[in-house]
DNA sequence: CGAATAATCGACCAGATGATTCGAAATATT
DNA sequence: AATATTTCGAATCATCTGGTCGATTATTCG
């Protein structure tokens, strides 16, 4: 390894997947060090604890989540465009990004602070995003809105439900569909007719 | 629950879903317990110890194998598409009982007896049904073989190497190909030619 | 009913495990 | 060769976990 900042990458890399197969609880340092093939204490000298560690993974997803929604949303025009692709793309990277899924989920994660921190720093950066993008389309005359905050508020509630794991329950098929449909209720009570 | 013997098995069923997430060792009776909604000590009263449940969860999924394997091989009458469904549904099932699966090659469970005498009942049972199959294909002069014994044990030498993990990565494509590539092997140094 | 039996549970224990510390050894840098 | 960086093994200490036991609650049946 060159420096101490990409071994501390290569950490968050190998422990973020150990940790998304086992949880943060059944996952030691012992076999995160072992498949980083070093000693376990060693592990400390990059990171103070496990659960340094943890947040740590769950900053990078976070941080990869943010990216692939901006440029999603960057890569088209029209809002109702920017819409779906923002849905579809936050529902793909939560299957992928199963940390910071299970960081926002997961009960037995509560009690840690900055798990906390960052349930409300991702809130807030996806209403911030949501409404930018019904503000944009009420601009444009595509969305019909009376005050772009509420109904950001209003359409983040809907996406939360896709997040509760019951919906994801039975994922191989109709995903696609369900997703369509609820995008579909979504425009139609939000487009204006015309 | 009508009587002990159905809730004996629906405990394989619940703790063999946990097992197959977490693994032996990193599966609680605690957890086991919960997602039974039982207390944890109500379990020993069905089952002796974690090994017990842990060793009965083997057994379902191992008849289950032997189930799926004789059904298939019964389901068809060539010899060639016997052998060729045996080694797919083989390896669709280990996909599958994964408990088994990891019963088979966790270096872990080397020390329990049981895991011992599970694989090497295994092994005779599917040199048995090879032997079956190739005998078969003998009688019928489709199979060019000599002495059905040590073929049967030379398919079954290359049936491991389809076991080994390695085999398993990057497993979304090309399996079914490669799969084929090797029965294609098999078959060309077994079929008669004419 | 009520006694025997079946089933469940909570509290507890001893040993295992696992996160973390620490000082020293190895390695790299100057 | 002196210093700084990095790794590690061993020890610590708190928590966890498989398993036990006696008590308690259902259920069965005479």
């Amino acid at each position: 390894m060159i420096n101490k900042e990409e071994f501390r990458k290569k950490i968050i890399l190998t422990a973020g997947r150990i940790f998304s197969h086992y949880g943060f609880k059944k996952t030691t340092m012992e076999e995160i060090a072992r498949s980083l093939k070093m000693g376990k204490s060693s592990i400390y000298y990059y990171y103070q604890s496990k659960e340094d560690i943890f947040e740590a993974v769950i900053m990078y997803e976070a941080n990869i989540l943010r990216n692939e929604l901006t440029t999603a949303i960057k890569a088209v025009e029209s809002p109702i465009d920017k819409m779906r692709d923002y849905v579809f793309v936050r529902m793909k990277a939560f299957e992928k990004l199963s940390n910071y899924y299970n960081a926002i989920f997961d009960k037995n994660l509560d009690h840690f602070d900055f798990v906390e921190k960052i349930r409300s720093k991702y809130d807030r950066e996806e209403l911030a995003i949501l409404r930018l993008i019904i503000f944009d389309g009420a601009r444009k005359n595509v969305f019909n809105v009376e005050n772009s905050e509420y109904t950001a508020m209003a359409v983040q509630t809907t996406l939360k439900g896709l997040e509760v794991p019951l919906f994801w329950k039975r994922k191989e098929n109709h995903i696609e569909q369900r997703l369509n449909a609820i995008l579909d209720v979504l425009f139609y009570g939000i487009v204006k007719k015309d």
